[in-house]
RNA sequence: CGGAGCGUAGCGCAGCCUGGUAGCGCACUUGUCUGGGGGGCAAGUGGUCGUGGGUUCAAAUCCCGCCGCUCCGACCA
């Protein structure tokens, strides 16, 4: 390619708008550009890399006998009326009438029309197992997309469906995938992604694996074990809380005027917040109301409560509040007409202080097995920095991530809700079970440069740069700078590297900094001072690598470079 | 959806408070010099000032509505 013709026009000023290195980049280096909010259109370089990504992981897919469909990205409503998702999933489906009047979706995901698809053409336990992936537009209405790539709402999603028929079948194949997915983040050039465990969220089923790259910019809170090398997201983080023992004590009731928030209450009584317990209320969807107790150093992680409570809810009003029998600002679990769940950080602890459900007054002493005996002991806290890995028992950290992938055991959710069936070995119909399995292909792109940039531009592996080589030339004018570099262009093109050519007569400072903005791993560079000597300039990108190679063999040089450089990639 | 901010040329911004011929840098076009990290000189092109209404002799500027964008939060495979 010629950068003459390229159609990617480079910006020498940061967007106002963009905080990310990867959104920088993309919308500096031309690879794409905003269409609408979280929407965007990509430009010839940022094509190029989305298709070797592409390419790479249909190579994965591909070896583990996945087999490539193509599925619709607008569908009728009856069909995610049969999953049951027309109802519950929430406003980031994106419904609309066609001009019939009929309802339409724009599909986020594939359950609905793979299990259909499957369902009419997989009837027969020997056609067990098997998977079907694509790689296809999704789209997500997001509340806020953000962050250039990493959270959009139009976006390709390589997402695939496999069917099993027993569950030894499905957690062997799902390994297999797991395997597939370090392979695919190794050959797309970022093994610091690392399997996690994970919510089920919106896809139900029981196990799930978000696939994280950690690093501070990330938007999943993610909770790691520097001993054991255990990963969790926040959502599902446990761990395991140590108290000496101690006899109970009587309850005793304290003045605490005007005490309403914990950190009143710690600078009151000089108590710290650990031994307390704090009450927090919320509504459900049903209208009811609950009431949580957990440690007043912990914070409620609304995850995990939802699947406690199995709906939705919200904080609950004063009014509320009062209505179960307890005060604001004063309440205890003690006494209350409403439902009490203890989180287990206080189930275990010993001699809290706790609200007397009185204006003005706490309880010293509060023990759950003794004052709330009725309580739901349940796991809803937020981890937090330095509590024990319930795997090892060494101190977690808290750090952030991307999520570039996730893999769901789903087990019967879709087959049975649609009805899909199979006959086995005796004739009978037998409900498959399923597993699924997604990567974002543009936020995967971008996590790439947020791991692999400098203060000019990203640094591509090999594996997915847009070109192998670049080639600059200093002088263009002068037709032995010319002749030099269109003659090695040109040999470059017949032994079918892919390079990006820059014959544009621009100043060396110019060509560079566009350059560094494309990020191809090697450039060779025709400039007069090395021409004298009949020698051509190789530098690779990101590195001190560099040196010199006679013109004649500047050529073969490239294509051994980039054999040696894919090895890595392979 | 809550909080904050911003919409003026492809990009980055000034002008608005105090109404009176729409500006600067980058980019783009032409010429010329330069030539190893976004170079110099000269001459150009490009804007219904987000949008609708109002006030006024006169609105980018003042007032009201709407739309869009960004950041923080809520939400979220």
């Amino acid at each position: 390619m010629r950068q003459s013709k390229l159609i990617s026009r480079k910006h020498k000023e940061k967007p106002a708008d963009a905080i990310l290195a990867s959104h920088i980049y993309l919308l500096r280096g031309g690879y794409m550009r905003p269409v609408a909010n979280g929407i965007y259109s990509l430009l010839p370089p940022g094509k190029r890399v989305q298709q070797k990504i592409e390419n790479i992981i249909r190579e994965e897919m591909n070896k583990i006998d996945g087999q490539e469909v193509m599925m619709p990205v607008v569908m009728p409503r009856e069909m995610w009326e049969e999953s049951g998702r027309w109802d519950s999933v929430g406003p980031e489906l994106l419904r609309f009438k066609d001009r019939t009047g009929h309802d339409m979706l724009l599909g986020m995901t594939h359950e609905e029309p793979c299990t259909a698809l499957a369902r009419t053409e997989a009837t027969s336990y020997r056609d067990y197992p098997f998977m079907l992936y694509q790689i296809q537009t999704k789209y997500r209405d997001e509340a806020r997309s953000r962050g250039g790539l990493i959270r959009v709402r139009e976006f390709t999603m390589k997402d695939a469906y496999s069917f099993h028929t027993n569950e030894k079948d499905l957690d062997e194949y799902y390994e297999k995938v797991a395997e597939a997915y370090h392979t695919i983040y190794r050959r797309i050039g970022i093994p610091e992604v690392v399997a996690i465990q994970s919510d089920t969220g919106m896809m139900g089923g029981k196990v799930a694996h978000e696939y994280q790259l950690v690093t501070d910019v990330g938007e999943d809170k993610v909770v790691m074990c520097p001993e054991c090398k255990s990963y969790w997201n926040a959502e599902v983080a446990t761990t395991e809380y140590q108290y000496k023992k101690e006899d109970l004590l009587p309850l005793e009731e304290i003045a605490t005027p005007n005490t309403k928030t914990i950190e009143d209450l710690v600078k009151l009584i000089g108590v710290s917040a650990h031994k307390m317990a704090k009450m927090v209320f919320y509504t459900t969807e049903k209208n009811e109301t609950v009431a949580v107790v957990i440690r007043g150093d912990l914070e409620v992680n609304e995850t995990k409560l939802a699947k406690v409570l199995k709906c939705l809810f919200n904080f609950a009003t004063d009014e509320a509040v009062r209505e179960v029998g307890a005060v604001p600002g004063f309440a205890s679990g003690i006494g209350l007409t409403c439902k009490v769940y203890v989180d287990k950080s206080v189930a275990k602890a010993y001699n809290l202080i706790c609200g007397a459900n009185k204006e003005g007054f706490h309880l010293k002493n509060f023990n759950v097995s003794r004052d709330t005996p009725k309580a739901e002991i349940v796991d809803i806290a937020t981890v937090q920095e330095g509590d024990v890995c319930p795997k090892c028992g060494a101190k977690l950290h808290l750090t952030r991530g991307i999520e570039v992938g996730n893999i769901f055991k789903l087990g019967t959710k879709y087959t049975e809700s649609m009805k899909m069936t199979y006959t086995d070995e005796n004739g009978e119909d037998k409900v498959p079970l399923m597993a699924c399995y997604g990567i974002g292909i543009g936020r995967s792109l971008a996590s790439v440069i947020e791991a692999h940039h400098d203060d000019y531009g990203p640094i591509w592996p090999l594996s997915i740069a847009p070109w192998q080589v670049q080639i600059n030339a200093m002088g263009l004018d002068k037709d032995e700078i010319k002749n030099t570099a269109e003659q090695l262009y040109a040999d470059l093109e017949k032994a079918g590297v892919e390079v990006l050519y820059d014959d544009r007569n621009l100043s060396a400072g110019v060509q560079f900094a566009e350059a560094d903005l494309t990020g191809i791993p090697l450039r060779l560079i025709v400039a007069p001072k090395a021409l004298a000597q009949g020698m051509i300039e190789y530098k690779v990108r990101g590195t001190d690598e560099k040196g010199m190679i006679p013109v004649a063999e500047a050529a073969a040089f490239a294509q051994s470079w980039i054999k040696k450089e894919m090895k890595k990639y392979k």
